[in-house]
RNA sequence: GCCGACGUAGCUCAGUUGGCAGAGCAGGGCACUUGUAAUGCCCCGGUCGCCCGUUCGAAUCGGGCCGUCGGCUCCA
């Protein structure tokens, strides 16, 4: 009998028999590793468990610990769902089915849509299913035979119909379920401990909305029962932080039906928190040598045409004025480029880094609108670079560590980075695009970035690199957005003079920060929970007077810590201290002050804190220094 | 934009075999003058999202629109 060889994860090497399944292998590695063990990988393939091994190279066991490993017990358990929805729905055509992110989910072509009474039905069959303990059985069959086994179900037909001529077409059985399938999958249904179908949406065949509308369900499922109840509790925790419930309990923001929808409304706490977090950015922005713009919100359509928007169909709004077309920006690069123009520039001016908080209006489909996260109108944190060839690298390094510096600032420090190359729907000459991509690609490695490449990702004028930022609940949120663009300065005859004296073209570099800074916000109210640090929180203090008879130390306190410039609001309303207590935890208040007799004596506060409770009292003037000291802004590494 | 669900007081939500619209919280008044997460009593508050239709009669049934939510798609 020949053997194989495995290389093992630790570096080892294994020798075993051709033929011997993953499973063989993984109990001989050990019984709680087989045990854990949903498939295994030979040379970066996942295979299932019984299937016998007919080559070495690198192995290694797959558990539900594993990216790779969850994939494959969430695919499992996609097709225990496909089963349990035929049975309940004998008439309905499967689509897809594949692991994403925290789950799974099924499409299927169905002639009505599910309702929640259905999940319930279809959980139960489930269940049934998972209690049977049916093995996955893999079979590989000719192209006629798959077509035969699938065909009253045009989408299967469609995806086997792609599959390269000489491929070899695994199907999946489980009981009297068959799907088309690369599988690997867990070997039978009962080692699917724990799931639940979460949710009913609509999907389209391929994404592609001119095609048929079809039903989706996701689920999830995990192997202990806890680790699902971890799951729905993390789920409850976002629904708990969610910015549009806490932009309405804090006195953040509001919508109106009325005004139009993806129009936010900032009461004064959200228009303060805005403005903190404005200031900042502007602030931060000036020290790295960006020069303040302001640029109109309408101008001429001609400009868009000009740029390029127009012919594109971005989604812009327009109006007329005395017959002349205009548009509402949905960008401000066209203004920072006319003012750039307003003069000849040398080689000396270069890099000019010209900066505006621009406010600009982009009609997002109605469906798409979701709080502060998708808006029509909304104000950047937008720059543009300005500079020669040569200094592109730099500059857009530099670009790279401020992002980075200021998001830590507002606690964000882990990223997930995109690099978005040239999609179908391009403007200017490929070799363009390629210098731009080369200057991106090289700035991320200076940096020493890690980064993934986004094939066909990129804006239509040029390549970009984009940011996202994992928050305190290990979701991720589009953030910083870089972008090259070799195609404006052409459309518009962007240029300076050179050293020799004559005309080159300038390179410009689009870029946002915090982004949209209603996104931003969003993202930060629900990144804290909406218990901001003092240096952000919109009310840093309330003063507490116990009575009465302490209503007019209180006032004092409040003057007082007011012309420190501190943020700070007295509770002038009756009842017990209890109840103020607690009208202020509700607003997630980072300190309370009780102002009783005892303090109005001793010219002091008994301070509460946020997270630390009653710390006792102390002098106000000991409290002015300390909120004096946390009003600071984190230091960002300049 | 598309598919589905939803829209009742400022907020959270009850309320239909079609027959005068409810609660808690919030708000106002009064009493209480209180030491760290809800003091008590009383009161105010609703074109039941908007428009059209069916009906003797519509919050309830039908249609259209607006908005919200979950997705698709898109995106800062």
């Amino acid at each position: 009998m020949s053997k194989i060889t495995l290389a093992l994860p630790d570096g080892s090497a294994l020798e075993v028999a051709r033929g011997t399944t993953g499973l063989q292998v993984a109990q001989s590695l050990g019984s709680r590793l087989a045990q854990a063990a949903v498939a295994v990988q030979l040379n970066g393939q996942a295979l299932d468990l019984n299937r016998p091994l007919e080559t070495g190279g690198p192995f290694a066991v797959l558990t539900f610990d594993d990216e790779a490993g969850r994939e494959v017990y969430w695919h499992s358990a996609s097709h225990v769902m496909a089963a349990a929805v035929l049975r309940v729905f004998p008439e309905a055509k499967p689509t897809i089915g594949p692991p994403i992110s925290d789950g799974f989910y099924y499409d299927f072509d169905v002639y009505r849509p599910f309702s929640d009474e259905d999940l319930e039905r279809i959980q139960a069959e489930m269940n049934r299913l998972i209690r049977a303990d049916l093995p996955f059985e893999r079979e590989e069959v000719s192209r006629e035979q798959a077509l035969e086994i699938f065909a009253d179900n045009p989408y299967k037909r469609e995806l086997i119909e792609e599959l390269p001529e000489d491929s070899a077409i695994s199907l999946y059985r489980m009981g009297d379920f068959v799907d088309l399938c690369r599988g690997p999958h867990l070997p039978s249904t009962g080692r699917i401990k724990a799931f639940q179908l979460t949710s009913i949406a609509a999907s389209y065949w391929r994404g592609d909305e001119n095609r048929q509308s079809l039903q989706r369900i996701y689920g999830t499922a995990y192997p202990e029962a806890k680790m699902l109840q971890a799951h729905l509790d993390r789920l409850e925790e976002a629904k708990r932080r969610d910015h549009r419930r806490l932009g309405r309990e804090l006195e953040l923001f509001l919508f109106f039906e009325e005004a139009g929808a993806g129009l936010p409304y900032y009461l004064p706490n959200g228009a303060m928190l805005r403005q903190i977090v404005c200031d900042y950015a502007l602030q931060q922005h000036l020290r790295r040598g960006y020069q303040l713009l302001r640029t109109p919100h309408l101008t001429r359509a001609d400009l868009w045409e000009t740029s390029g928007h127009a012919q594109q169909g971005y989604p812009m709004y327009y109006t007329d004025v005395e017959g002349v077309a205009y548009g509402i920006k949905p960008m401000n690069c066209p203004g920072h480029i006319l003012l750039y123009k307003s003069k000849t520039r040398s080689y000396r001016d270069l890099p000019l880094r010209f900066f505006e908080l621009g406010t600009v209006y982009r009609h997002e489909r109605s469906g798409v609108l979701h709080g502060l996260l998708r808006v029509r109108g909304f104000t950047q944190d937008d720059a543009h670079i300005f500079c020669t060839p040569e200094q592109l690298t730099d500059e857009l390094v530099g670009v790279l560590a401020f992002a980075r510096d200021i998001l830590a600032v507002f606690g964000f420090s882990d990223f997930e980075i995109d690099l978005s190359t040239r999609p179908e729907k391009a403007m200017g000459s490929e070799e363009i695009w390629e210098r731009a991509t080369a200057a991106l690609r090289h700035a991320l490695e200076v940096a020493g970035l890690e980064y993934h490449v986004d094939e066909g990702q990129g804006a239509f004028y040029g390549p970009k690199i984009d940011i996202k930022l994992r928050d305190a609940l290990g979701r991720l949120w589009q953030g910083p957005t870089i972008q090259c663009d070799f195609n404006l300065p052409e459309r518009f005859d962007v240029t300076y003079i050179g050293e020799d004296g004559r005309e080159h073209r300038a390179v410009m570099i689009h870029r946002v920060v915090l982004a949209g800074i209603e996104r931003f916000l969003g993202v930060l109210i629900e990144h804290y929970a909406g218990a901001f640090p003092v240096w952000l929180a919109p009310v840093q203090a309330r003063i507490l007077p116990i009575t009465d008879r302490t209503l007019e130390y209180g006032r004092e306190v409040h003057r007082r810590l007011r012309e420190e410039g501190f943020r700070v609001e007295l509770d002038e309303s009756r009842g017990t201290l209890s109840a103020k207590v607690r009208d202020a935890e509700l607003l997630r208040l980072p300190y309370i002050l009780v102002v009783g007799d005892r303090e109005a004596a001793s010219g002091a506060v008994a301070v509460r804190h946020r997270e630390q409770g009653d710390l006792g009292p102390q002098p106000l003037e000991a409290f002015v220094e300390r909120l004096r000291v946390e009003s600071q802004p984190p230091q960002a590494h300049p």
